[in-house]
DNA sequence: TAGATTGTTAATCGATTAACAATC
DNA sequence: TAGATTGTTAATCGATTAACAATC
């Protein structure tokens, strides 16, 4: 059977179900409807059903979903049924901290290398880790079979970091440096531009100060 | 005046033009059409001239936009004419990071403050600053002023982080915690989920590896 | 004036929400 | 069977793109 491509925000929503149903399976509750995501969620449960429909019939009518199978279901659809290996260019202040974030040594990624090209800083060692010299990234990730990869550099390095990454065979990459970065067809990447982000809240900051008198 | 309410993913590409406006200034260049905002941002120009439609008329037909006067548009639409200042709350890996981030010690944006729970990290400098106890925010961002927050503790701690913002006047915040927060009317809060945004890509991860026969 | 480029309207595209027949 | 809840279709909403009259 085919199915239509599921649109992006799909995507993202699918990550959310899976958080929020991880937590209900820790929790021992083996059904909900997608009404009892909504109230976890926040997402209208006609959305969540649409979005699960992009993927299969998942539920039974009258009954909602077995909680396990689910999140299986959805783990499977991200690619995250093994662990993903993880690596990082650029041992600044950003690649430092993300190296020691228990937010990406959580059950789905493990953190396998860090790169850098620079020389006071090749050879050390990061936590468990020692930083790589970004130009023997190649033939290390033949051993490695690392594809997520996270940039981490400033913004003229990023092309270059990129580059190394498609060499040795990276598929996906996340980008935090201030820069757009070309990238063949069959590569993917999302860009996490901090300073962007912020500017978009300043926008949306109450601009009119009231003036209290007393 | 009045101008429809611009959608939000107006205001993000605000912030790339703005970028690129930056950089076309430093170069000299004095005008610039949507055509050459086009071309740097890969950002359609119809696109370009209807987001700038959204705050007024700010260029001339035949001619294009002056550069200069655009950008303090751009940074005023923004909120950005002066300096904002940001806080940090949670002095973990990531918080710590975030501390030596250039990436926000940039232009517009100045830290000046970290705060944090935990009695052994109180007291202790991060690079230029004070780890401040979250306890005591209400009373010192009385004086600092800061509208700015940055949310990098556990998920546990966010919304109690949160609370003590809203208590001490933060209008905005950007949230690494991963966790939904619960905030006022007047509050905006954006999510970055480091996690959710891995696994997206993971999802536009090739998943089929075709094997090379030798 | 002729050429260039704006601001805006209308057409298109895509995603979300509402509603309901099917079915457990 | 009656009640609950799915999967899906149709209606709505909103954002992007195309096109062009206005104008420098």
């Amino acid at each position: 059977m085919i199915f239509k491509q599921a649109p992006e925000p799909t995507i993202g929503r699918l990550a959310i179900y899976l958080r929020a149903l991880r937590t209900i399976l820790d929790s021992g509750v083996s059904t909900v409807s997608s009404a009892d995501i909504e109230k976890i969620t926040g997402i209208n449960s006609g959305q969540v059903r649409k979005d699960l429909s992009y993927f299969g019939e998942f539920g039974r009518p009258g009954r909602g979903y077995s909680v396990e199978p689910l999140v299986n279901k959805l783990a499977g659809i991200l690619g995250l049924h093994e662990k993903q290996k993880v690596m990082i260019v650029g041992a600044g202040n950003l690649g430092t901290a993300l190296v020691g974030y228990t937010g990406f040594s959580n059950s789905d990624f493990e953190l396998a290398a860090i790169y850098d090209n620079n020389f006071n800083k090749i050879g050390r060692s990061l936590w468990h880790l020692e930083i790589l010299d970004i130009e023997n990234m190649p033939s290390i990730n033949r051993e490695m079979n690392v594809n997520v990869g996270i940039i981490t550099t400033p913004g003229t390095a990023a092309q270059y970091a990129a580059d190394k990454m498609f060499e040795s065979g990276v598929k996906v990459i996340m980008n935090f440096a201030p820069a757009r970065i070309n990238v063949p067809e069959n590569v993917t990447v999302r860009n996490v531009d901090l300073t962007q982000e912020l500017q978009i809240l300043c926008y949306y900051m109450p601009k009119e100060e009231i003036v209290e008198i007393k």
